[in-house]
RNA sequence: GGGAGCAUAGCUCAGUCGGUCAGAGCACCUGCCUUACAAGCAGGGGGUCGGGGGUUCGAGCCCCUCUGCUCCCACCA
């Protein structure tokens, strides 16, 4: 500490040593303060007797396996700038903060960091050591090493644990108040143990089903996945015009940039009311190549002017594939497999085997060129294929397109399939209050079109898997319609290595035996949680009463549609009520050209730069002017300004610790003067409107009214009082007096923007910490002043120094004479202050006051300099 | 195609109830070593408020319309 001491000029450590350095600086009270407040508990959260004094903040766990970037420190600051706010006017604020460690993203990182990969069938090896890091680039993939699941999630814990270290180093600078001692993981004990939970009672209540249906599928993470982790993207293709053969020979023409399909074709589809195909309807087509019989069947998805009217149906090629599957009752005829290839062994609806055995094993890519030439041959490619842009679905994490895959998962309600849930869940929407109001329609937008419930299982290995068990019959075929389950006081459970009640290890996988799910579950499911993992949901019954429904949620407006959403689905099933009573969510951090921030740009902005280079108060200001919901472009000259207020705050404060004396003895009733009753008066509106500002989230508002005001402060009334300030009697106590009174207000308001250089002050010359003070109120500067009076002084001061600007000489050059023509109310309320005014504008000579009705002008005749 | 947001000085943005609203900061220019701060201070130039209509005594502000940019959702024949 002594050597963090000296660095900031003087000796911190010393008790009660409440002393002024001469010389103040940034450097280092980042890892002073930090310290300090960690020692200290500054911001732990400290339970009190009803909810009314608490305010509960959820804030998105981090994915521990990415990158922060500025975009993160910004929207993280500007949820502490709320908390440090609440935390001022007397609340405990209840703000945890977790790391999302489990699923996708870590395997992937842990896949790439250590050059392995997960294999369930490899047995375990306690010895096992990974390989040096091999890089991330997609060549290195298909050198990883298969290693058990056992081993896998080992690393999985090992690297999380390496990461949340950085993540936990910058939140700490950065300066965010959460509560550390209350850090969580989404794939700790008890996040298994609460999604577990909430899992079996949706399952008990009839909220979560299991289900075998069309799924869109990830064939490079053989996963399947779910609606909101969708992205539509471009994805090159190119139209071919295929001849499928009527009954008389004519060709029937189609249009599909899926050739590769034709084999999965179960129907040709068209309009009800396309007359170019009136006659075929009904009756049946062969196929090209493979010669299987398909009806035409009419239905009003078909669009007359796509294509030639006349659309394949595969199973499945697209959702609207799905569509007409479900609605004509089409059969099912699969011929891509789940790594994404076509089917090894020849369907039974193909009858040409040699035909098969060219096309098996191909992916969709090599299959689809293989198909053309063989249309090309046989002369049913009516044209030669041309490009197009096609919209396919991607996992958002992934790189190829997705497949629609037959699969047996776990589902949700969520509205997707029910009016009636889907009702509930936007009149939840209604009934959030939103920051800004506009993100309000983002979620009503993707609530009105959900189009399935809500996917939650994933073939994967790293996460909270499913805590349930299926009964195996006598041919060893699992019963999905009746699953076993845990007791609530057995969990979290893993299925693959405890058993279900009433059996025994022995009789896993044999027939009258059971077997384990094998699924794990979706990382969303685990983070829908967060406000019952936070708040101790079925754990801790008090801190749940005290912090549950949560105030505040904040996040960036990309996870409405995830995080957002999945959070008042749950909380509605569980608690009937919304997770948070209101939501704040921030925008992005744009690169200067206006690109989001993506590590795929390279554009990305490292916070740990700037902040050795600006400083976290100066980042934070930065933070705290951008408003939420809005983008800003990140320009570093910005950081900048941040840091000299941070400068001038510091070296205002230790002038006007200076003038003022024993400042921490203020009496509000020793201002008696006029302009510092004005400074007050003024001031007391800056609070009224930063106070209000905050409790609308307007955090940057707030800012806005104090910076001007602190600006304001140091530049005229700093400059105009401070000679009274130094000399005696009446006028100087009542200068010192407000000058102390009003840094002490101005430090306050400053606080949650700017925690370390405001806490460096407040040591100067008060107790504890500034953090913990009391928000400034009206009453604090409640004095008979008018405000007015600082505007004319302002004018006053600009007409003088204009003058001498414009003369190009000093400010201390003295005035011999000088005339003010203003309003008869500005000149009365200036004569008030003549004193200040002579001392600041250096006017010795004789001063006219000539009444106008136009603004104030001041002419001066200046001393030629000797 | 459906929904939302944005457009004000070279840049980033404020502008609340229609009436001191033509503003701030940065940048630029001109000065000033004024003993809290030269990483400072003072002053200055700079905008037809995206275009066009309308309402009004009066419009960045309200209405209509057009243009441009951004985002979300849908869009795979």
């Amino acid at each position: 500490m002594s050597a963090i001491s000296a660095a900031a000029g003087f000796d911190a450590s010393a008790p009660g040593a409440r002393v002024v350095p001469e010389k103040p600086g940034l450097e280092g009270l980042e890892d002073k303060w930090s310290q300090v407040w960690q020692a200290d508990g500054t911001y732990a959260f400290v339970r009190p007797q009803t909810r009314e004094q608490v305010f509960s903040i959820d804030t998105p766990p981090p994915t521990v396996s990415g990158s922060l970037h500025v975009g993160h420190v910004f929207s993280y600051t500007h949820t502490d700038l709320i908390a440090r706010y609440q935390r001022m006017r007397g609340k405990h604020v209840f703000y945890p903060i977790g790391w999302d460690d489990n699923g996708l993203p870590t395997e992937r990182r842990v896949q790439n960091y250590y050059g392995v990969r997960c294999d369930p069938r490899v047995p375990y090896d306690p010895d096992f050591v990974p390989p040096t890091r091999t890089g991330s680039n997609r060549a290195d993939l298909k050198r990883q090493v298969a290693i058990s699941r056992r081993n896998f999630v080992d690393l999985c814990h090992e690297l999380t644990h390496i990461d949340e270290k950085a993540f936990e180093d910058l939140w700490r600078r950065v300066g965010l108040s959460v509560n550390w001692d209350d850090l969580y993981t989404t794939i700790s004990d008890d996040s298994l143990r609460v999604s577990q939970l909430a899992f079996l009672r949706n399952l008990a209540r009839g909220e979560a089903y299991l289900s075998e249906a069309p799924t869109m599928w990830d064939v490079t993470f053989q996963t399947a996945v779910a609606q909101a982790e969708l992205e539509a993207r471009d994805y090159p293709g190119a139209y071919h015009q295929v001849a499928f053969h009527r009954a008389d020979g004519q060709p029937a023409v189609i249009e599909t940039t899926r050739p590769e399909l034709i084999a999965a074709c179960v129907a040709l589809i068209a309009h009800p009311d396309d007359q170019r195909y009136a006659d075929l309807i009904g009756r049946c087509v062969t196929s090209p190549l493979f010669g299987v019989e398909l009806p035409v069947v009419a239905h009003e998805l078909a669009e007359p002017d796509k294509g030639s009217g006349l659309v394949m149906c595969c199973t499945f090629g697209d959702l609207t594939d799905v569509t007409w599957w479900r609605e004509l009752r089409l059969p099912t005829r699969v011929i891509i497999g789940r790594d994404g290839r076509i089917l090894r062994d020849r369907p039974e609806w193909i009858a040409d085997a040699d035909r098969w055995e060219q096309l098996a094993g191909k992916t969709t890519f090599s299959a689809r060129e293989l198909v053309t030439s063989w249309l090309r041959e046989s002369g049913d490619l009516l044209a030669d294929p041309t490009a197009t842009q096609r919209r396919a679905n991607f996992y958002e994490k992934g790189d190829k397109p997705l497949e629609i895959v037959s699969t047996r998962q776990w589902y949700i309600r969520n509205g997707g399939r029910d009016a009636d849930v889907k009702a509930a869940m936007l009149a939840r929407g209604e009934e959030l209050g939103w920051t800004p109001q506009h993100m309000r329609h983002r979620y009503e937008n993707w609530v009105s079109g959900l189009n399935g419930d809500w996917l939650v299982s994933r073939q994967r290995f790293y996460g909270v898997p499913f805590p349930v068990w299926y009964r195996l019959d006598d041919d060893g075929e699992p019963i999905y319609s009746a699953p076993l389950t845990p007791t609530e006081d057995e969990l979290p459970v893993d299925p693959s290595s405890s058993v279900p009640s009433g059996y025994t290890e022995d009789q896993r996988g044999t027939p009258g035996g059971f077997m384990a799910d094998p699924d794990i579950m979706d990382t969303w499911a685990t983070s829908s949680l967060t406000p019952q993992i936070v708040c101790g949901w079925e754990r801790d019954p008090e801190l749940f009463a005290l912090t549950f429904p949560m105030d505040l949620n904040t996040q960036a407006h990309e996870i409405i549609r995830t995080w957002l959403f999945s959070r008042v689905v749950r909380a509605h099933y569980e608690n009937h009520s919304l997770p948070w009573a209101w939501s704040m969510i921030s925008g992005y951090v744009m690169d200067p050209d206006r690109k989001k921030m993506s590590k795929s740009l390279g554009n990305v902005v490292v916070p740990t730069d700037v902040l050795d280079r600006y400083g976290s108060d100066a980042v934070r200001w930065r933070a705290a002017k951008a408003r939420p919901g809005l983008d800003s472009p990140f320009d570093e000259n910005e950081m900048k300004v941040g840091r000299r207020l941070a400068m001038k705050v510091l070296n205002a404060s230790k002038f006007v610790l200076g003038l003022a004396g024993d400042a921490s003895a203020a009496d509000l009733a020793a201002v008696t003067d006029p302009l510092d009753r004005a400074l007050l008066a003024g001031l007391e509106r800056v609070i009224i409107t930063a106070t209000a500002a905050f409790d609308a989230y307007d955090y940057a508002g707030a800012l806005e009214g104090c910076e001007k005001f602190f600006w304001q402060f140091c530049d005229d009334y700093l400059e105009t009082v401070k000679e009274r300030a130094y000399g005696t009697g009446a006028g100087a106590s009542s200068a010192r007096a407000a000058l102390a009174i009003a840094l002490g207000v101005l430090l306050r308001m400053l606080a949650p923007i700017m925690p370390y250089v405001t806490e460096e002050v407040w040591s100067w010359w008060q107790n504890g910490s500034i953090h913990t003070s009391r928000w400034p109120t009206p009453d604090e500067v409640a004095v008979a002043g008018d405000a007015l009076l600082l505007e004319d002084l302002a004018s006053a001061l600009a007409a003088v120094r204009g003058a001498k600007s414009q003369a190009k000489v000093s400010m201390r050059t003295e005035v011999s004479r000088a005339e003010l023509t203003g309003a008869a109310d500005v000149l009365d309320r200036l004569k008030e202050i003549e004193t200040d005014l002579r001392a600041v504008g250096r006017l010795t000579g004789e001063l006219q006051w000539s009444a106008a009705d136009v603004p104030l002008t001041v002419d001066v005749a200046l001393v030629p300099a000797s």
